[in-house]
DNA sequence: ATCCGATGTCAAT
DNA sequence: TTGACCTCGGATC
């Protein structure tokens, strides 16, 4: 389930077990039929993640060519792999691809395509810097956001102003720094940009690390504070993602929910003041 | 067996 | 702002 962490856990991954192997590329659905036919058999030779998309390069070398595999996963997609053999194919698979030691099934994906480095660029280009990459720059998430009327929870959502945060990292990142999701994006100060950025970079990270979406600090962790742990569904511990209606782990204050954007916003009224 | 929700995005209104 | 789309799995009947 993914956030940009998901995605760039999984470039690395298909790179370790695939890359500079031929790949035999099939979509048992049919619904990727022609796409497979054009990367069956080539090599893999590398994998990039700029927010939520992932990419496969096929054929080609360090200087271009080849063509790019695209996956957007969107809500229900799901990437996963295992050792050989490929098991029997059950249920929906867009795309399979196999290796000489792996597999990896591609199902319920919002985009799975076949693009070339001209309409890999122009997709760069339109997404906002991601936390996670190296070329990020922070400062053109600034200017838009200290331009906008917008509400800084739906901005840290849009794509173009931020790459790769998703419905999680949003709701936990505004709550560790106390900020009401509603706050105009022209009315968050500088500094608190920056250390919002710095968070995003040093969760997201982790992110990639663990593979799940962990936020609250060592101190306030169920052990810390003696309380049972929390399972859901994403697997981590966070301060108020989904906790609506639950008492605020620092201050007992109900947390709250609102729908933004057809999302689900949460978060803790006493903790983020408007 | 059926319903419902989910870490996302886009087109149509 | 709303609905459509993609698919699975957990809850509910």
């Amino acid at each position: 389930m993914p956030e940009g962490h998901t995605i760039h856990r999984l470039a690395r991954e298909h790179k370790q077990l695939f890359g500079g192997e031929p790949v035999a590329a099939s979509s048992p659905q049919g619904r990727f039929a022609d796409g497979a036919v054009l990367l069956d058999g080539q090599p893999l030779t590398g994998t990039d993640a700029h927010g939520k998309h992932l990419f496969h390069r096929y054929g080609g070398d360090d200087s271009g060519g080849g063509n790019w595999l695209h996956v957007h996963l969107g809500l229900y997609g799901d990437f996963r792999t295992g050792a050989a053999p490929v098991p029997v194919p059950v249920g929906q698979i867009r795309l399979r691809l196999v290796g000489e030691r792996h597999w990896a099934e591609l199902r319920g994906p919002t985009v799975c395509e076949v693009i070339t480095d001209a309409e890999k660029d122009a997709l760069h280009a339109r997404l906002g810097p991601d936390p996670l990459r190296d070329d990020a720059d922070p400062a053109a998430a600034w200017a838009r956001i200290s331009r906008s009327r917008t509400a800084i929870g739906r901005l840290l959502m849009d794509q173009e102003v931020i790459a790769g945060v998703g419905n999680v990292y949003r709701a936990e990142v505004l709550f560790r720094h106390g900020i009401d999701p509603r706050l105009p994006g022209r009315e968050l100060d500088r500094a608190s940009w920056q250390s919002i950025w710095d968070d995003l970079v040093a969760l997201m990270r982790e992110g990639v690390r663990v593979g799940r979406i962990d936020t609250v600090r060592p101190e306030h962790t169920p052990e810390a504070m003696g309380r049972p742990p929390r399972v859901d569904d994403h697997g981590g511990e966070v301060y108020v993602y989904r906790r609506h209606g639950q008492p605020c782990l620092l201050c007992g204050d109900e947390v709250r929910i609102e729908v933004v954007a057809a999302r689900n916003l949460y978060w803790c009224p006493t903790c983020q003041p408007a």
